[in-house]
RNA sequence: GCGUCUAUAGCUCAGUUGGUUAGAGCGCUACCUUGACAUGGUAGAGGUCCCCUGUUCGAGUCAGGGUAGACGCACCA
């Protein structure tokens, strides 16, 4: 084996071994175990929160594999319609095309080949992840079974009346063209303005002044209205404004929506371009005049003057003309929320058109019902209350998009404008009737994304054929996905999956947090501060990481702002942490909050803990390859370090596996790198030094010893595996051949047993044994670290106040102190014995004592004393005060109280003996 | 307006139902190339647990109030 871990030279033939060989596949036998892959959309590339997600998934997924479940991992990705139809469409932009020019058929043929080509990045990269799905499964929301099961679910949602047609205000994209849903529309605050505007009323006697932020809606203003009380206005409700520009009479109205307070209290009502005018239009039946196109120009409704110009143009030029008249009171400054396109940021138009929706109510309540039984759980449970929110207040689902890329809407219309749903046009015809002189033309429409999506959970598994993967992974186990898409995706998931399966989709739903970048801002392209996690595992050049960062910018203003923080950031680029690392990364910082900060220190000291794993493997392998490991039979004597360390190794399985099953990587992650680290290499390996290189030694110790340390590894690296494939793999393909494990199987680590619980290894003995051992050596290391003696100069030790059991210890592993304290002698004293004027450690009771003579300095000594005293004498002074309070006494539980009066007992002691100590250097 | 979350070492974060001296990694200091590993070892320094008030024998942990910040939903033209 290499001296250092090169993560490269293992990865890629590792995977390639475990696809070819089908270990991704579910076992077919044992309890089971799902996971739904969150797909990805097919025009994505892998980022930092899939990198996290997916990791925690894998783990997961490894884990239950081992453990024996029928595991199935079910793996895809989504034809996200915007997303991929801006990409497509951008690239022939390029070649200075639109889709139109290419028409419909041909640009679905473009979007295809596209996929065809470039679709597959973000299922490379997964692989490079170490992620281990069953591709064998792999699905695409557009392919024939699944789009066959969305025009199922929308036939029949429309068969009950859940799926309907009706000419709204919806949310208009005016870049893309479409209509959206109210989630893909965001508020943000923005600073605007508030116009007053003087209406003159029909009759010349008089005016309204009303005040709006949208003076060029006023085209389309179909009332004026004030609240009913207002006494302002009260006696003018019935008579008519006369609006300007348009010269068009329109009523007063009264509604109790008007707030009096607010601006003047009048209100301009355009029902075509405002979500309560609209509904205050319905109310009061009112004309709803639409002005402006598709791409939010003023349409010839309004006077010549103002059509075809831009909205914001208009706007402008209203307010001028306005001003001309002296109809324009004043402009105040106002902040208001602007709603804008999550994906285009354009500012979205309320828009009268005619679109299809899902009537969501009767869907909602046994998704809700699932959630408040338990039946569905939320990890961190809180996540509920935010689902409840949104569940309680549904509004009814637009799905129609006015885009080609996507399922198109099974519905057909005759020449009469009258619509026709089915499967299939043939079957529109046989179910209505409807013979070939009558012409149909499919509805243009296709659905939201997120409907296809939602059928995920039974789609994917065959729906709505009865298949055998239906009945055993409906449920799945859990669902691990980020809290950004609760309303998306899985409030929308399992209100489909209870409707058309009766069951729910997912048991537990791990909400993980969203990663951030070191300072805590979202990683994005115009902030520059994006990670690739395949740049981690391979490094980047500072080069090639500006250049990466720079290029296709939509503000490239902002490029040589971003290289400067990137050259600075990472002066030599990234380094090639490898897989393992980052997923190490990953799990560890999963806990539960929302936002994790991305820290590239954690990577490099998880790199290293792999080169601590590669190395402690090559100790072992050293001293175990071509050598009696017992594996063979032969006597074995095991040391109280053998037995220790894999008491210890249950202790640590045992932590892990309680941690796995709250979800609380962090800590699972943390007991794997606690017992690797802090006891197998720093203790155990040390501790098995003394036996093995001891010609004392008798060949059964040794073959114990042997035994341990290649089975503790083979089995640590079964521990590991789920966390980290790559190198446990590797590393185990050569440890296997010499350890326990049956040879018939040593294809991979990953067709291996989990662990198991082991009741016979554990031992609270050997624990408390090892514990006396450890205090001991550090004792010494203490006062050689703080005396400046070097940690080559044999000692000599002397003891005193040594117990029965201090005894049996000693003599358990005195090969274990003079080799890890490195001490040339030890002697007990006997009771009375004078001792020489010694530097001191305590092991309980028992004094360790390190003669002074040559070595060790009486001003050192008695200020190490010193500070040694200050911190025991705090602590019983603490204790007394516990004590000697009677409420403390009286209330405190027995058990506390006594834990309490141990500690001041042990403490007077060892203050005692450090006063005793301290009063003889002084003497000298 | 309604709701959720966060504040602990220089940095990034753990800290279970309240109960020993509040922990880890990175960084920092000193020493050490000891035959697994300098991507290492040994020893160490470093904390007003955001503030205030309570509850309690006892509060980083519970309650109330505040400060600073993040987010979701609904919104007044």
């Amino acid at each position: 084996m290499d001296k250092t871990f090169e993560p490269q030279s293992i990865e890629q033939q590792c995977y390639e071994k475990w696809e070819k060989e089908g270990f991704f596949k579910p076992s077919g036998s044992g309890d089971p175990y799902c996971i739904l892959l969150p797909p990805p959309n097919v025009t994505g590339s892998l980022h930092m929160g899939h990198g996290f997600q997916q990791t925690i998934m894998d783990a997961l997924t490894r884990y239950h594999r081992m453990k024996g479940d029928n595991t199935l991992w079910q793996v895809g990705t989504d034809h996200a319609g915007i997303a991929t139809q801006m990409v497509v469409e951008r690239k022939l932009n390029a070649e200075g095309k639109t889709r139109h020019d290419l028409g419909r058929e041909d640009f679905i043929k473009k979007v295809w080949e596209w996929k065809a080509e470039s679709g597959g990045t973000i299922t490379s990269q997964m692989r490079r992840l170490g992620t281990s799905p069953d591709w064998s499964r792999e699905v695409f929301t557009m392919d024939d079974n699944l789009s066959n099961a969305v025009t199922e679910v929308f036939v029949k949602l429309h068969e009950e009346g859940l799926i309907y047609r009706g000419k709204r205000l919806v949310n208009w994209d005016p870049v893309l063209h479409t209509a959206v849903s109210d989630l893909e529309v965001l508020n943000e605050e923005e600073d605007g303005h508030m116009w007053h505007m003087r209406y003159p009323l029909a009759d010349g006697d008089g005016e309204l002044v009303v005040a709006t932020t949208r003076p060029e809606t006023m085209l389309g203003d179909t009332a004026v209205a004030v609240h009913p009380d207002d006494e302002r206005y009260k006696k003018l409700v019935g008579k008519h404004i006369k609006l300007p520009i348009t010269g068009r009479l329109i009523p007063i109205i009264a509604d109790d929506y008007v707030d009096p307070e607010f601006g003047t209290g009048c209100v301009k009502i355009t029902p075509a371009h405002d979500f309560n005018d609209y509904d205050m239009g319905k109310r009061h039946n009112l004309e709803m005049i639409n002005v402006l196109t598709a791409d939010a120009k003023i349409n010839d409704e309004a006077p010549q003057a103002y059509q075809g110009m831009d909205r914001f143009e208009a706007r402008k030029k209203i307010v001028e003309d306005l001003d001309a008249e002296g109809l324009l009171v004043k402009i105040d400054k106002h902040k208001l929320k602007v709603p804008r396109g999550d994906r285009t940021n354009a500012v979205i138009e309320p828009y009268l058109t005619d679109q299809w929706y899902v009537a969501v109510e009767s869907l909602a309540k046994p998704a809700i019902d699932a959630v408040e039984s338990g039946e569905i759980r939320f990890i961190p449970e809180n996540w509920n209350k935010t689902y409840y929110q949104w569940m309680n207040n549904i509004q009814d689902w637009c799905i129609s998009r006015q885009l080609w890329w996507g399922h198109r809407i099974p519905a057909w219309y005759d020449d009469a404008g009258n619509v026709y749903v089915a499967r299939t046009e043939r079957e529109v015809r046989e179910r209505y009737g409807l013979n070939e002189t009558t012409e149909l033309q499919q509805d243009e429409d296709v659905l939201d994304t997120w409907f296809s999506s939602a059928l995920w959970p039974f789609a994917t598994l065959g729906w709505p054929e009865e298949t055998p993967e239906l009945e055993t992974f409906v449920p799945s186990s859990v669902l691990v996905t980020g809290f950004d898409i609760i309303f998306f995706w899985v409030a929308r998931m399992i209100m489909m999956t209870k409707k058309f399966t009766g069951k729910i989709p997912f048991k537990d739903i791990y909400i993980t947090g969203l990663i951030r970048d070191e300072n805590g801002d979202k990683m994005s392209k115009s902030k520059g501060n994006v990670l690739d996690p395949i740049d981690l595992i391979d490094g980047i050049a500072a080069d090639s990481l500006v250049d990466k960062r720079t290029s296709g910018m939509m503000q490239p203003q902002l490029a040589e702002k971003i290289a400067k923080r990137t050259r600075k950031e990472f002066p030599d680029g990234i380094q090639a942490y490898g897989t393992d690392a980052l997923r190490f990364t990953f799990v560890s910082m999963a806990s539960t909050s929302r936002d994790i900060n991305f820290d590239m220190g954690r990577v490099e000291g998880y790199r290293n803990f792999c080169n601590k794993i590669w190395n402690a493997s090559r100790f072992v392998l050293m001293n175990c390859e071509e050598q009696d490991t017992g594996r063979e039979g032969g006597e074995m004597v095991l040391s109280l370090a053998d037995r220790w360390v894999w008491a210890k190794f249950q202790q640590t399985l045992g932590e892990f596996e309680r941690a796995i099953a709250d979800y609380r990587f962090d800590i699972a992650a943390q007991a794997l790198y606690e017992f690797t680290w802090n006891q197998f290499c720093d203790w155990y390996l040390e501790l098995t030094k003394p036996v093995l290189n001891n010609d004392n030694s008798s060949e059964a110790e040794k073959r114990g010893t042997r035994h341990t340390l290649i089975n503790v590894l083979e089995h640590l690296l079964r521990l590991l595996h789920p966390f980290m494939p790559f190198i446990t793999d590797t590393i185990w393909q050569r440890v296997a051949a010499v350890s326990a494990v049956d040879v018939s199987d040593t294809s991979s680590i990953m067709t291996q047993p989990f662990p198991e619980q082991q009741s016979a290894r554990q031992d609270d003995q050997v624990l408390a044994d090892i514990e006396w051992v450890k205090t001991f050596i550090v004792g010494i290391r203490n006062i050689r670290g703080e005396m400046d003696i070097s940690p080559n100069k044999p000692l000599n030790a002397l003891l005193k106040h040594v117990s029965q059991e201090d005894k049996r210890r000693l003599s358990d592993a005195d090969m274990f102190l003079d080799k890890l304290a490195k001490l040339e002698s030890v002697k007990v004293l006997s009771e009375g014995e004078e001792a020489p004027a010694s530097a001191t450690a305590l092991v309980g009771d028992m004094e360790i004592l390190i003669p002074m003579a040559g070595l060790i300095d009486k001003d050192a000594e008695l200020a190490r004393l010193n500070k040694a005293m200050e911190k025991v004498e705090k602590d019983v002074a603490r204790t007394q005060g516990k004590l000697a309070n009677d409420k403390f006494v009286s209330n405190a539980p027995e058990a506390v109280i006594e834990k309490e009066r141990t500690k001041l007992q042990d403490a007077e002691k060892q203050l005692e003996k450090l006063k005793a100590q301290h009063h003889t250097i002084s003497a000298l």
